[in-house]
DNA sequence: AAGAGAACCAACCGCCCTAAG
DNA sequence: ACTTAGGGCGGTTGGTTCTCT
């Protein structure tokens, strides 16, 4: 069966947006909230489909957007989160305040992307190393996979997982830290959109906030500090909230 | 000053996921 | 268990603005 399209072509304006529908649409949610978007146009006596409607508003009319040009640290921001979750645009725009998905998308078709291909090409052409420069070794640790959500998994449970990436962990990694037993079910219970949440790790209580995001094809546990603008590069990547790292770092 | 090409960005499209019936 | 509608998301398009020659 098709899906019938989010409203009928006939009688929907589309194109660009005048002020005279931004101000409808501003008022008729102020004052009544966007409840049902296919049903708020017809509400609100505007000529467009529901889902122009929330995308206006998401993307342009939200009284919390920040509009301008982007800092330098926003940049930075974006750069090294595209590295760690790739093209998931609404998880960036996340850790942006006031950013829109598609404002983030757009500076890096049009920006970014060009900077950073720029860059990795600087950084592996021959002729732009610095004299010192000494090509990086492999990982010598297994990129350890994510064990299977005892949701997922009926075969196993979440107690054998556990115990053996932490072993894993612990043997590859000196300063990977203790993680106290329940670390991976509260982890399995959090959702993949960054959950804020507190954990003992190195016999500490710490808020951290995890993400799983697959890289090098695998998916791992991994994170990014918004205080300090750095990407963890663990096989197991943490980071706190709190502004300070745990000292395994 | 004018035309061409590049860059930018708002908006649309179509797919996917999820909740409700 | 299945179907369907609603909403979210990432990819793409096309009109506008900018820059270069």
């Amino acid at each position: 069966m098709v899906r019938a399209p989010c409203c009928e072509k006939m009688g929907v304006k589309r194109g660009p947006w005048t002020p005279e529908e931004d101000k409808i649409l501003i008022n008729y949610i102020s004052h009544y909230g966007h409840g049902n978007w296919r049903a708020l146009p017809k509400q609100a006596g505007l000529l467009r489909c529901g889902k122009s409607c929330r995308l206006r508003w998401a993307n342009y009319l939200r009284p919390d957007i920040k509009r301008g040009n982007f800092s330098k640290e926003e940049e930075e921001t974006i750069i090294k989160l595209h590295e760690l979750l790739g093209n998931r645009w609404s998880a960036i725009a996340a850790r942006l305040p006031g950013r829109t998905d598609n404002e983030i998308k757009n500076m890096w078709h049009t920006h970014l992307k060009k900077r950073v291909l720029k860059e990795n090409h600087q950084a592996t052409t021959l002729e732009t190393k610095p004299q010192n420069y000494v090509k990086p070794e492999p990982l010598d640790y297994p990129i350890p996979v994510r064990p299977q959500s005892p949701q997922h998994s009926s075969s196993t449970t979440a107690t054998s997982e556990t115990t053996a990436i932490t072993s894993t962990n612990n043997g590859a990694l000196d300063n990977f830290p203790n993680l106290d037993e329940n670390f991976w079910e509260n982890v399995f219970s959090a959702d993949d959109s960054g959950e804020t949440r507190n954990f003992l790790v190195g016999g500490r209580e710490t808020q951290m906030e995890l993400q799983f995001s697959p890289l090098h094809g695998a998916e791992q546990v991994c994170g990014y500090n918004p205080v300090m603008h750095d990407c963890m590069d663990f096989g197991y990547n943490i980071f706190t909230t709190a502004g300070e790292l745990p000292e395994f770092f």
